[in-house]
RNA sequence: GCGGGUGUGGCGGAAUGGCAGACGCGCAUGCCUUAGGAGCAUGUGUCCUAUGGACGUGGAGGUUCAAGUCCUCUCACCCGCACCA
């Protein structure tokens, strides 16, 4: 028997589909098309065992849309520009570029012997000139449509990265998303996408994504944060100047007993200049600024305040009350000034607590009416209105919408919406990145490169350890003549977030070389949305909101139809080693290589897609793999022994029926679980099946074996392997007699009345306890089972002395006598 | 604090409200073999007075003829956001 040499026959079908051009596809009406991705790689090393699941999950759906028919899409590509090249370049003493090109070649070559079925044509890498000019191009159009701006305001400062980062790059804790540094304040000039023009959009569309997790909608929409509320001018004391706040209890107003304003607030200086008050207030902001992200993250922290020794006017009843300034008010959010009541806001009125600020409840619940001064927590829930004028018993369900009503009656305020979501800064001061494509004129100002002058080149030779940046130091680059007026100007010479270049890589793969446009406009009608999307849950925000971001600019600018770029999202668990993530550091590494150098790329597939489902976390088990070896090693002895043996042509008779609804059966399972991506509990019903051929090899002498229906079983076995194990099925598929490729084949169809089995086992359970099992022919009628269950020794048993209530009876699969 | 998720044998994991533990790993016994890190067969939740029975899906209640699955409460762990007015 031909042996099972898993190295051999994979890197010669390897080289087969790519001199045969098996995954090149193009636009094609007549069929139905799927566009399949997973999310790119950072070309950082060696592809390691996450990547491996991604793509696997990406192979399987790519390979079995296409065995049922759909032109598929399926693309790879790399991105390339960031950080970790730029670093490891200087620990090395290469090129970024060099080091980039290097990797991606490497990872190249792993992709190619894990026989992904990328179309290789299509590939798209970010750093090269053809792309990122498009991403420049985009950046322009951004800026025309004024979604683009240059801004100075505190920034997230990393330190070790030496590049400020978006708020999404900051973690929770207060650390850089890339390097884990705590993350600075400063102050600088940046460029800025108005993401926020978009956020209800964004927003809004969630729901429309039925093929998303809800875990990541909910992320994004929390990270959106939409609050509705309103804004509601009050007036500084002795002046006609007006102090607007955002709240979304408009219905406490009247128990405003202080107002806030953020340490930073621009008024501040002016209120308590020249002013006994001013030392105090400097004081607070001194020591508000020493605090690290880390701190305020910490949770509970003392609030620190100062007064101003100024008042505001509530405009609902004309109250003065005085102005402090606090930490707990963020610059960032809403107005930066907040009205505080203490009574119903418990940090008002930890506050208020501490600074002896007077507490005065406004809302009053059912029954124990408050009383300020005993309080012990502020109340946040429902009751009626008190103490506030002609409010005074509305119901908190309809008092909100009525002051909001009067405040906007009497120009007071109105309603008014507030988003968590930041505008997205992707100014970044490092070398490897996309050049921001814009020009300094002492002249004209902020000048835009001229269409015509894309791209911007990023230059190669670059002194990386410049004080000050690469960029900015080569003079050649940074020294320009003004688009506008000619005169000699300043090139800006931060570059752009890496995130930019994967915001729109997908519809770039849909005309991968188009000259005029990021992308064509026909192709990615054709091709966009992408279908099926995989990758890491990390993304949920970054990534999957820029993206969604891009498409809806990209739509507006009439690049594409579409304004969802991800139909269905799966987001796959990660591959761990003793519990814990693999990583270089913890050196817990199961290497790709190692894997398949020992049992093929085939087991490698097959086990990281049946040792867990999808989404959740999977454990390396190198007893799995083995196990996994040992099954393909069993499919591989069946079919060869299937196509040793002479032909027999078919010979019915009980086990062979046996065998073709076991198979019909496992059609119709392992098509079932594909579809919802159930791999590992498909390729356990692949294993029942090849189990159910073994059986019959046993049970049956050579002499009268059903040949017909056993190569039948084989090459059903074959086709429904494929997507997991291309290789092996390939060869297997050749073997059988087909000289074209098993992937071009049709998937194998089910029919639902062979699938069917023609004996049930009846459950007999005497008041809800399984009492007996019994073996009858499908579709007994109730009457024939009754009888049958009465008559069970094991069931009369139980029935002995007893009541008979009811009969349960659930056809083709139990029975339940419910006694007394 | 808010939001989301997970909890089933020694392990990974299966179960449209209808036989809990499919499939695989590991382990045990046996067969075959000069040999086995090969192959094959059988067994493998716990307990008991064992051809039978009781118990069993983090815990406590409930709904139901029937609950891993539905409801209420609760515990543990994981993830996201977090002084957002």
């Amino acid at each position: 028997m031909k042996a099972y040499e898993p190295q051999r026959i994979e890197s010669k079908w390897q080289e087969k589909w790519q001199s045969d051009g098996l995954y090149a596809v193009s636009e094609d009406d007549s069929r139905p098309k799927r566009y399949i991705l997973e999310m790119f790689p950072y070309p950082s090393g060696d592809l390691h065992m996450g990547y491996v699941r991604n793509y696997s999950i990406g192979d399987v759906i790519a390979r079995y849309y296409s065995m049922r028919g759909f032109n598929v899409l399926h693309p790879i590509g790399w991105d390339a520009f960031g950080l970790p090249a730029e670093n490891a370049a200087i620990k090395n003493n290469v090129h970024p570029k060099d080091w980039t090109y290097e990797n991606i070649a490497r990872q190249q070559v792993q992709m190619a012997r894990l026989g992904l079925s990328y179309d290789w044509d299509r590939t798209v890498i970010t750093c090269s000139p053809d792309y990122y000019r498009w991403g420049q191009w985009l950046f322009l159009k951004f800026y025309e449509k004024g979604l683009v701006y240059r801004d100075e305001s505190g920034v997230n400062w990393c330190p070790s990265c030496q590049t400020v980062l978006a708020n999404e790059q900051v973690l929770g804790d207060g650390e850089c998303w890339r390097c884990s540094t705590h993350v600075e304040q400063r102050r600088l000039a940046q460029w800025y996408f108005k993401i926020t023009d978009y956020a209800q959009e964004l927003l809004d569309d969630l729901e429309e994504l039925d093929g998303w997790p809800d875990r990541v909608k909910t992320m994004q929409k929390n990270w959106i944060g939409k609050s509705h509320g309103a804004e509601v001018k009050f007036t500084l004391a002795d002046t006609t100047k007006t102090i607007t706040v955002f709240t979304t209890r408009p219905d406490t107003l009247f128990g405003a007993t202080f107002f806030l304003l953020a340490p930073e607030h621009p008024l501040v200086d002016e209120l308590v200049a020249g002013t006994n008050y001013r030392e105090e207030v400097e004081r607070v902001r001194q020591q508000v600024a020493g605090r690290t992200m880390v701190e305020r993250a910490a949770g509970e922290l003392e609030k620190e305040g100062a007064f101003t020794g100024k008042f505001a006017v509530n405009p609902v009843n004309g109250e003065k009350i005085p102005i402090w300034v606090s930490d707990y008010v963020l610059m960032e959010y809403g107005t930066g000034a907040v009205m505080a009541v203490p009574a119903h806001d418990q940090r008002d009125f930890e506050f208020a607590r501490k600074y002896n600020i007077p507490i005065r409840p406004v809302i009053q619940p059912e029954g124990a009416p408050l009383d300020g001064a005993e309080m012990t927590e502020a109340f946040t829930g429902t009751g009626d209105m008190a103490s506030s004028g002609v409010f005074d018993g509305q119901n908190s369900a309809t008092s909100i919408a009525a002051v909001t009503e009067w405040l906007a009656a009497s120009g007071k305020g109105e309603s008014a919406i507030n988003f968590r979501l930041r505008d997205w800064l992707i100014s970044r001061q490092r070398y490897w990145g996309n050049p921001i494509p814009m020009i300094y004129c002492d002249i004209c100002g902020i000048v835009p490169v001229p269409e015509s002058d894309l791209p911007v080149v990023l230059p190669d030779d670059v002194d990386l350890n410049a004080e000050g940046g690469s960029l900015a130091n080569h003079e050649e680059f940074s020294n320009v003549i003004c688009p506008e007026c000619g005169v000699p100007a300043t090139r800006e010479t931060d570059t752009m977030d890496t995130f930019t270049c994967s915001s729109w890589y997908f519809a770039r793969y849909c005309s991968p070389s188009d000259d005029d446009l990021p992308v064509n406009r026909a192709a990615g009608d054709y091709w966009m949305p992408v279908d099926q999307y995989i990758g890491g849950i990390e993304h949920a925000i970054l990534h999957l909101l820029y993206a969604r971001f891009f498409t809806k600019v990209m739509r507006d600018l009439g690049l594409l139809e579409c304004g969802e770029p991800f139909k269905n999202l799966l987001t796959q668990g990660m591959v761990k080693l003793e519990g814990s993530a693999m990583s270089k550091s913890r050196g817990n590494i199961v290497s790709p290589d190692e894997i398949i150098a020992k049992y093929g790329a085939d087991t490698a597939r097959l086990f990281i897609l049946f040792a867990a489902p999808p989404e959740k976390d999977l454990e390396w088990s190198h007893e799995g793999a083995e196990g996994i070896f040992r099954f393909l090693s069993r499919v591989w002895r069946l079919t060869q022994t299937i196509i040793d043996s002479p032909d027999l042509g078919p010979h019915g008779g009980g086990q062979e029926k046996e065998l073709t609804q076991l198979m019909h059966a496992a059609i119709k399972k392992v098509t079932a679980d594909v579809e919802r991506f159930n791999f590992n509990t498909a390729i356990s019903a692949i294993m029942e099946l090849v189990n159910a051929a073994y059986r019959y090899l046993d049970n049956v002498s050579e002499s009268e074996r059903d040949t017909t229906l056993l190569k039948q079983v084989a090459e059903v076995t074959v086709t429904l392997i494929a997507p997991f194990a291309p290789h092996m099925a390939e060869e297997l598929w050749a073997d059988l007699g087909h000289p074209a490729s098993v992937h071009r084949h049709s998937w194998p169809e089910y029919d639902p009345k062979l699938a069917a089995v023609d004996q049930v086992t009846l459950v007999m359970q005497v008041n809800g306890k399984v009492r007996d099992r019994i073996s009858v022919e499908r579709g007994l009628p109730r009457e024939a089972v009754e009888k049958l269950a009465l008559r069970t020794d094991n069931v009369k048993r139980f029935l002995e002395d007893k009541e008979i209530v009811k009969v349960i009876i659930v056809p083709d699969k139990l029975v339940n006598i419910v006694v007394r």
